[in-house]
DNA sequence: TACAAATATGTACTTACAACACATTAATTA
DNA sequence: TAATTAATGTGTTGTAAGTACATATTTGTA
């Protein structure tokens, strides 16, 4: 029961009693991270013959004596052993009909990780980094909450300091340029781009130089400390006056 | 059972079979409307002795066969009879012991509606529309479901047409202006809140003016049809390149 | 007919956004 | 060791939007 929902059609219909209390709750992860100027999800194979060949993302049903946000954590360090994740939820898919097996709702979360910082565990049923941009289809509605969840973290990467949830403490302004491109499908002008980071004043020079580059090496940087929000939850509290 | 969610503990008990089954999932709607210059929210009179005295948003169980979104549409239109509104999911909320009388999650919804346009139905349990400002307490965790969907409608208002689903048909740039300003709970420029509308090209010139005004009427505006947008599901495709 | 109260509009300053070009540095290669 | 290559690192200019602020106009009322 630890990956995607695996309920089999008879497990269900054993229940059935109050109408009210036969509906599984379930949490499912978008994990990013970014491998080779790419952005990846982590997906697993369902075990359900109705998708055979399609992968899923990691979920789970939610326990009864856990928190909903406690059980999304809890599936995140199952497979990566992270402790300290940057992890939001996004949206709660409730279509009557979305899981073949009976009704599940399910919490949509995003989360953002440094690919170098882990090391993926339980890896059955091909549990791996898949390239977000390569996947057309997956089982149940997991491609709609990839696109929802994508679509996130695409409004929230220019406002808000997340993006450097997915790279390593130290990085240069092309790293995370480049970072920015594949999250948003554009291409950025460098010069512009570095002065957009500039006004945010998110980033402090650390005097050091790139090492290992076939080329002219580039500075290093890291987030200031203040910014390092790893949050459970989505913030509740921006009040700024959003006229004039 | 039509009013805010109010299982008795010994209903509760009954039932406790699979850990994964007894789950309650429910849906709360945050319905906002403008009236006397004041945003106001429906609430209604918990049954819980627990919260005696405290009011709560209007939410109820979600049936079995019936879609997450379907279930705060009923709920809306159980109270107000209205057919055609605009409605938004929020956020879930999940923690376990949020509701007194047990695991009960709950998905928050936001709606906005004319006040003229409606009458209330179901007038039990002093519902009713309360100023949102006033708002201190509410029963179990009511009051962060409310400023959380306070804050998304802060968020949306600028960016979407979504607040002229709080207006008569016909409107002034005043009204408009005071709305606003209700919402956002600021003081804004006429002339510079007039140029950022005209900007956005939300709206048409009805040639009409206001009557019955005890000083000089103001021209009237509707919305362009085409952003009439009363959709129940947050968009998810909005991919405008963020940077340049 | 004067007054009060609201509508309607314009200008100057500042800040952000977008398109664009050149000099500099380090590694590699001839 | 000098030339080449491929990246880094900045600066300028035009355009659009944001902000602060003032005056003339229209209507209802005293």
């Amino acid at each position: 029961m630890a990956k995607g929902i695996n309920l089999k059609t008879a497990e269900l219909e054993k229940i059935s009693h109050l109408d009210y209390f036969n509906i599984a709750v379930s949490v499912d992860c978008v994990i990013f991270c970014y491998e080779n100027k790419e952005l990846k999800v982590l997906v697993i194979k369902s075990d359900l013959e109705e998708f055979s060949n399609l992968y899923s993302l990691l979920g789970d049903l939610v326990r009864l004596d856990e928190d909903l946000d406690t059980a999304s954590y809890r599936i995140l360090q199952e497979r990566t052993g992270m402790e300290d994740v940057y992890l939001e939820q996004v949206h709660t898919f409730g279509s009557v009909d979305r899981h073949p097996s009976g009704r599940v709702i399910t919490t949509a979360y995003y989360s953002l990780i440094d690919a170098k910082h882990q090391k993926l565990r339980l890896t059955n049923n091909d549990l791996h980094w898949h390239p977000v941009k390569n996947i057309k289809k997956m089982a149940f509605d997991h491609k709609a909450i990839l696109d929802t969840c994508l679509n996130r973290l695409r409004e929230q990467v220019m406002e808000h300091p997340v993006i450097f949830n997915l790279l390593p403490e130290k990085f240069s302004l092309r790293e995370l340029q480049e970072l920015y491109e594949a999250i948003l499908s554009v291409e950025l002008d460098r010069r512009n781009f570095r002065k957009k980071i500039a006004i945010k004043d998110w980033l402090v020079d650390l005097n050091e130089m790139e090492e290992d580059v076939p080329h002219r090496p580039g500075k290093l940087y890291k987030l200031k400390p203040e910014f390092k929000r790893k949050t459970l939850r989505r913030k509740s509290s921006n009040q700024r006056p959003l006229v004039a």
